[in-house]
DNA sequence: GATTTTTTGATTTACGTACATCAAAATTGG
DNA sequence: CCAATTTTGATGTACGTAAATCAAAAAATC
């Protein structure tokens, strides 16, 4: 049986109240008391009881999670995620509330977590826009003792105390070596189409994407990356533009839009063999994937993120460790044979 | 706030001690005041709180695992993460016991499962041999009430509440779509090394990659099934004799005792371009994989399996509801680049 | 040594549920 | 209609922790 405030009161010779004075960081004992309390904490390998505490507080985890206000399929799945988060919210005891920002918009970030000190959630998941700014007003609030985590796209170098999404450095470098060897010894140009090389995720794919076709596809040329600004019209113009150059024998698109993608695809390729990678499985892609108009898929599962953000907020909240390996989210790659 | 059983019995104008009856399905609750109570639990949508439910009982969760007693890194993997999560069980309130059985012996299993309905754990975990007799020592806990859950290989057709594997048809699928896009154009003979033709995970395997490579990679042959028994011993043998052949040009090992494959490799196709693909990611496959012995790893995650496995157990005892999502066990693919 | 201040103990209530007991009420059987 | 039985209510204790109150003891101050 684990041990319970009675066994550490009896062990360390002192009483209940105190106890609890020390467990609840409360005023009113005296140094060498909170030693000896501390002592026995250890000693017993004393755990509280998180179950049994949260129901005597009548804890809930108010959680705030901050997203760009953008018009794709993954940041509808993102919000889909969260909001069946949110029906789970009485059995979790969370309460949570999202704020919608402008895309790509540093400025209106920082307002909205200048915002939240006074709000005192007890987390913060945030969609990171990578500027300094942003950067200052996460470590300002992780200071105040906010617990903050990263989703989708990392903000390194801030102090945030976990990220919540795939290593895009990865994704990228697995994305060259998918249509490298896809392609094998043909030798032609590849088009990449991003959203914005403003944000993080975006660039550390391409990042690794050029890496690898750089130290191991010298036959594959790169070509300028086409900026879509995950916006599927966009997308569709400036790919149906490139494929006028019938060197083009595979793609990489790496952001979102790929609606506008596949349009294109389809309209300008039907005569031709590209290879094509793309990320993140939505029900378009899944459907260019089956017929083939798409090779592989690299995504990144938004309900696991989500979760995943959850628990971690929820634990740093208490405390409490994590349990790593069950945190760290995976890229997955999907072709057509091992779709959900 | 969510209702708790004050409110019920106010709505339903039924005492406490009633409402208890009801929920606890103890006797002595006339049919019409049963109905009642379990009216006014559906309009206020009660749910019971499990947190305050175990803490009331002392309640503890003891599960049993049953694992084949094999010699290979995935299975010791296995073990190491039923042990992590033997460490959680204080937190978690579980009481985890884990049960050898000798590998591929069906009448084993059963006999162990037969002890079990004594035992009362109120859950179930094992990897199941696939044969009639232990689909049927598995439904008749079923119908004794007793949580079940098939853990890495299923048992289709059985009554068990849940799978926490792989779709090893879609893995094998997946492998054969990779292999043949690896080898592009090429021509000529691939080499499977399996475990046993006897456990179902196996055979499911082979039997997608076979169907896909008939499907689409017409130009690939594959040669009879070597049997490497998961034994790294029997495997290197095998492989050895096997690349002989100087037709090979890719390997397909879907079972473990890669061990074995990988130094037959090393000594006998140092010289030749082989595309080799692989299942489960251990330190010796991530050597190879890494070293480019090893064209892609296909992998399921041993942690994953547990945890889900144990979450659904737990689940089912307290007769709740599962996040179908996130107890889908996915399918790893590993190249270089991705690695954890 | 008396007084103030700080520290500690003892005790109670609460959270939401489980479970047991005993008495009271309602229903059933004869 | 009375007795036997079943159903229901009222109440208390427990689980492990939080949080509050008030009294008692110890330490610090003068």
């Amino acid at each position: 049986m684990r041990p319970t405030v009675h066994d550490i009161a009896a062990a360390a010779g002192v009483s209940l109240a105190t106890v609890d004075r020390v467990l609840n960081q409360r005023p009113g004992v005296r140094h060498v008391t909170r030693e000896k309390v501390e002592t026995a904490i250890r000693e017993l390998g004393y755990v509280r009881d998180v179950a049994a505490a949260n129901l005597a507080k009548g804890r809930t985890y108010p959680l705030v999670f901050i997203l760009p206000a953008s018009d794709n399929s993954f940041m509808h799945g993102l919000n889909a995620e969260i909001r069946q988060a949110v029906l789970r919210s009485s059995a979790e005891r969370t309460d949570i509330r999202t704020i919608e920002v402008p895309a790509f918009d540093p400025a209106a970030l920082v307002a909205v977590l200048e915002g939240l000190s006074r709000e005192k959630p007890c987390g913060i998941a945030l969609v990171a826009t990578d500027a300094p700014e942003v950067r200052a007003a996460v470590d300002r609030l992780v200071r105040e003792r906010f617990p903050i985590v990263s989703l989708v796209s990392d903000l390194t170098g801030s102090l945030r105390h976990h990220y919540a999404g795939v290593d895009n450095i990865a994704a990228g470098r697995t994305a060259a070596r998918l249509l490298g060897r896809f392609l094998g010894p043909r030798k032609g140009e590849i088009a990449v189409l991003a959203g914005s090389m403003l944000v993080r995720d975006h660039r550390e794919r391409l990042e690794g994407f050029t890496a690898v076709m750089a130290e191991e596809f010298p036959d594959l040329a790169i070509l300028p990356v086409l900026e879509g600004r995950d916006d599927p019209e966009v997308a569709h113009r400036l790919v149906a533009d490139a494929l006028g150059n019938a060197g083009i024998i595979g793609v990489y698109s790496l952001g979102a839009g790929n609606r506008g993608l596949i349009r294109a695809l389809k309209e300008k390729a039907v005569d031709r063999v590209l290879t094509v990678i793309a990320h993140e499985l939505t029900a378009h892609t899944r459907a260019a994937l089956i017929d083939n108009t798409i090779d592989a898929i690299l995504n990144q599962d938004a309900g696991h993120e989500v979760r995943s953000a959850i628990r971690v907020l929820k634990a740093k909240a208490d405390g409490l460790a994590v349990i790593e390996a069950q945190e760290r989210i995976r890229l997955d790659i999907f072709l057509k044979d091992n779709l959900p």
